[in-house]
DNA sequence: TATGAATGAGACTTCATTCAT
DNA sequence: AATGAATGAAGTCTCATTCAT
């Protein structure tokens, strides 16, 4: 695939300035806000490039094809996320509800209201045509954050915080109003609605379920 | 200037029927389909003609662009769902928890479960490619579907059976889940979940979800 | 070709009265006009049949192609003209300058200023494409003109009225002004000139031509 | 996805070259050709691109549609030779009949004789569908021909070699044959005409009207 | 005789990918 | 390492022509 290159005599002064070493983050970077815009298949390769500052042709030599790039994308950007929220709970010290709800801010804080929440919008579009993606994306991120969301669960059924649960069943209903908010923000966001505030919709999410869980 | 074809001399079945009146829809059907299948971008209107039984150039006897045959899917799928919810709920005598469970199942009956559960995931999908079908779509579907919900609150407010609320928030949160439900069935039906069944999430959602709402 | 059809027994009116032998004509006469608008190959069979009051699969009853009815435009609508022509110069009693500026006029009258200019333009046009049909057209219309008139100028060198000429060329010059007249009615009639009027053009045009062949 | 394909060892040649400069040039010769043989709607990019040496999907790297190259085409292959008309008319010592008679000559010998002479039959079979572009070479082609002609007339009036005449009218009739003879070069070059010679023609038509715009 | 729904070949155009520079 | 001109496969859309009614 690569090819010897003769290299001209002149000592030409290099008209590229740029390290290899930063570009495959740039254009992840790059590629991450147009998949998220416009979807895999009516992104151009020409704008990514655009975006990351270079040519259609460098995008090649970091990346194989448009999907590798996808792929990319997705595995370079959402899966650090995880750990971090993972690291939260670990070290955390207090009552259940409260790590809950920590994890509940943290979340937005880190994915809702940055790039990064157009990640779930982009696999719910395109994990049909990208099985393979799609399992990845669901073991490493899906099914990792609803551990994650179980064992605060299971901690609180423990102390007696919480009613005894569906663990499985209910930290994904914890999820799904932040899920739905992100998805919002990306599909959404110019659609104006009354009393609509993404805050005030965590909180009372945060609130709601909690009160729904709560042991009498 | 084409090639002569010998003419088989036994009665053949007509090549085609005409069909304007049941057309349209059969098309809308197909189209549906694959739009959900692959998203716009990505389908092709070959396939598109396949599936409804008939060429390409005959989806153009019908439908001016692909552009006009995405928004046609989507009006004429998914608006008519939100009558048929308002008119459970106009006509409904119970308590305003029983209407809400009743409203849960309806919805995911009526869409959840069948191929209009594509539609939110082509929406969010396509949303941004396609401002003007996105606010035709807020309008008549998520709006409206939320002031259906609203009214079911407010009613259960007014009974005392549920505390006072954030009205608008709290009827997205009630639909949060049923449409996350609803975009698993599409994106990640294919991933196995142990533990996880849609119809215990359904339920469990209205269980915790009234149990959040209800007065103490 | 035509197959045979079983005539349903019921007693139907007919939706149609037109009767068969009109139609050609009239569909001719679409033709031409939307022709010589767009030109052959941007001609939409479609506009033609709805400029005759048809519709487009009624065109194939009367005609097997589209080339077909090119062909029929240019054969029916020009051809008579010249043989009018002929006749006004058979029964003329007069000088040959006055012959001369009645078959001008003549032209003007029928072609010129009519529809049928536009066959000069559209025969301009396409001859490349119809080398059958330009020679036709060659034969049939441009030489016989041409021939036309070379009789009214030997008819007057012979007289004395203009002096020694090479006919086939001076015929040709003589129509030449005319012909130009008729294309530009039709390619850019719409742009302004100042001072330009074609009666004073076709005029002066005489008026030149007949000084530059007159004996001295 | 694609099949293999067994890569001949040998060094075989460059499938293509980088040549930026060159080809906008060769691609508008390409087109002119093509269109002037078929005309504008007949024509298929493919044959363009083929005489032109490239591919179909290389000229869209130089023109935005195939409207964008036809009037390319007209706007770069015309308007020059104008120019030169002006020039040769600025810089003439001699009487106002030889000038003429050169500009006849100049005329003929840069675009009746060549392929530029496709343009003017171009102009008239598509100005109808192409209005800007009809006005654009009405502007810069015809009218400023006429003009130049006209000053030659003007001048000639002046001198006292040509009567008085109606100049806007008397430039279009010393253009006419020129233009005929043009047309019928791309149009009906094939039918034989007995006793039809270009040169001849041009020749006659200049001793013709100069014999008719004479003064006595 | 007339219709118009249906066809299918073929056009223009786009864009991921390659490769000479 | 980087470029960007060139490619070619593939997609959307058009329209002359056919044929069941």
């Amino acid at each position: 695939m690569t090819h010897a290159v003769v290299r001209p005599s002149r000592p030409s002064k290099p008209r590229w300035h740029r390290r290899k070493q930063a570009r495959p983050a740039e254009i992840v970077a790059a590629a991450l806000a147009v998949f998220v815009e416009r979807g895999f298949a009516a992104t151009r390769l020409e704008q990514v490039a655009r975006r990351a500052g270079i040519t259609k042709g460098t995008l090649y030599l970091y990346f194989d094809s448009k999907e590798a790039l996808f792929k990319a994308v997705v595995r370079e950007t959402i899966v650090p996320c995880i750990a971090q929220g993972e690291e939260l709970a670990a070290s955390f010290h207090g009552t259940a509800r409260e790590l809950f709800t920590a994890l509940a801010h943290h979340y937005w804080r880190l994915v809702g209201g940055t790039a990064l929440a157009g990640i779930p919008k982009l696999m719910v579009a395109e994990a049909a045509n990208f099985p393979a993606l799609a399992r990845f994306y669901h073991e490493e991120v899906v099914s990792r954050g609803h551990r994650l969301i179980g064992t605060v669960l299971e901690r609180g059924i423990r102390s007696g915080e919480f009613r005894p649960l569906n663990v499985p069943i209910a930290a994904r209903l914890a999820m799904a109003p932040l899920l739905h908010a992100a998805l919002r923000q990306h599909s959404f966001a110019l659609c104006k609605c009354e009393g609509f505030d993404v805050d005030t919709y965590v909180n009372t999410h945060i609130d709601l379920y909690l009160h729904g869980i709560a042991r009498t």
